[in-house]
DNA sequence: GTTTTTTTTAATCATTTGATTAAAATGTTT
DNA sequence: AAACATTTTAATCAAATGATTAAAAAAAAC
């Protein structure tokens, strides 16, 4: 132990190893993405996944330390970056999932061509409660990334949204067509994401200024699953008789 | 120079300078808090502030670097800990300063007696509009704050909102009775920043989304001063004629 | 059962980063 | 201008932190 001098001037770079495990190829794999949520029993790999997910989510890239997610995991710190490289490669893996996993609640329902504007929100508005009920840091963890980072995110978008978002316009614009929409495509998505994700990003300073337990907050956002879309129905058909 | 070693043991506690100058008690005092928003003549103080309620309110505490502050700043790093003790001490008086300023414009006008709850709605939208154009990272960097360090916002909270809140409710409640409103306050709040903050925090991914550009964001919101109370006033008369 | 490969561990490195210090520079008082 | 106080600077420290390494342990291959 204890050897003197490691050699010295020689670039760090290019590690050895290869490519990680060809992985499969063989034959009785026994848990693979099962139902485990747990750190218990899981690969050394998804341990380490696991509680850099949950440590990036909750306090962001630049507060959370190598030796956080390790211990978390429970496992050597060295494991880390011999499976990941690093933390920023571990960071944007995580990132990736946490994205694809958050915008897909919102294209899934998009799609469907026989669903009416209406059932469309109705069905977007309640999974996305579901599913922020279930992961609450999401929203704000990527608003903030999209904010710091938006070039590593863009790319991500286009590929993500994308095709969904030409149809929802094109869907959208033939609305308004038959006259039976009247707002701008930007008022509607704002409105809509808006009135189901800030409650949950803005949850604390709205329980603070209004009291409100985590059982009552819980039971108003089920409640918002028939409220906002009945706002979003009101909000496209502004020329009623007001004013 | 290079003084072998610097008394050891020695606890570093307890600076000798006593608590900053006196200041003031003179005669022509210079600039305090005119109109000068830049770094250009201001005291080196006030460099630092700004310098740091920059950068902390764009990347957060902990992505910031002091050395990154006292470059913004244009002063010695050290200055940085004799003005202001330590990192730490400087963003709370920073963020303190940034949530003040942030309630501010909300509570101010929710105690003007005289108005209606439609005119009030439409001062404090439009109010946030304007202020949330001026500075558009504040949101999401309180946000931030309040969810990761809740303890220290609290009391702040309080403080703030605290007579203004229960003014509200009263305001609120009375509505109810006269069967004007029929909405829970939570909703009601909820809603109401939900429209007009939303669209702040959620720009950069709302212009990918939409392919809005600066310009036109701007005019949508414009336009929104206009609409969230129109949006308001329709949700608090739910039991219209619907379903 | 031996060899080979993969995984894990403990120790250590190099850099970053917040903070401090002693001295120099600047300002104020008398 | 001398004496004192305040502000600024350059150098340095100590701790934290991301990363690497060599060897041990475990697993797989033969």
């Amino acid at each position: 132990m204890a050897k003197g001098k490691t050699a010295k001037g020689v670039k760090p770079a290019k590690v050895v190893r290869s490519a990680k495990k060809v992985k499969a190829a063989k034959g009785a794999e026994p848990n693979v993405g099962k139902g485990a949520k747990a750190n218990k029993e899981a690969s050394t790999e998804e341990k380490i996944k696991n509680a850099a997910r949950k440590l990036f989510t909750q306090k962001g890239f630049a507060a959370t330390r190598t030796r956080d997610i390790a211990e978390e995991a429970g496992i050597n710190l060295a494991l880390l970056n011999y499976y990941f490289r690093s933390k920023q490669k571990l960071f944007d893996l995580v990132m990736m999932e946490n994205f694809r996993r958050f915008l897909q609640g919102m294209t899934v329902n998009f799609v469907d061509d026989t669903l009416t504007m209406q059932e469309r929100v109705v069905r977007i508005v309640s999974a996305y409660i579901d599913f922020l009920t279930e992961f609450p840091d999401l929203p704000l963890f990527i608003l903030n990334e999209i904010t710091h980072n938006p070039s590593k995110i863009a790319a991500r978008i286009h590929e993500e949204v994308g095709p969904t978002r030409s149809k929802f316009f094109q869907q959208l614009q033939a609305a308004k067509m038959e006259g039976k929409v009247a707002l701008d495509p930007f008022h509607f998505i704002a409105n809509l994401v808006g009135l189901t994700v800030f409650p949950f990003v803005s949850k604390p300073i709205l329980q603070r200024v209004t009291g409100v337990t985590d059982e009552k907050f819980e039971a108003l956002m089920q409640e918002r699953k028939k409220l906002v879309p009945m706002w979003i129905k009101m909000m496209l058909l502004p020329p009623g008789g007001e004013k």
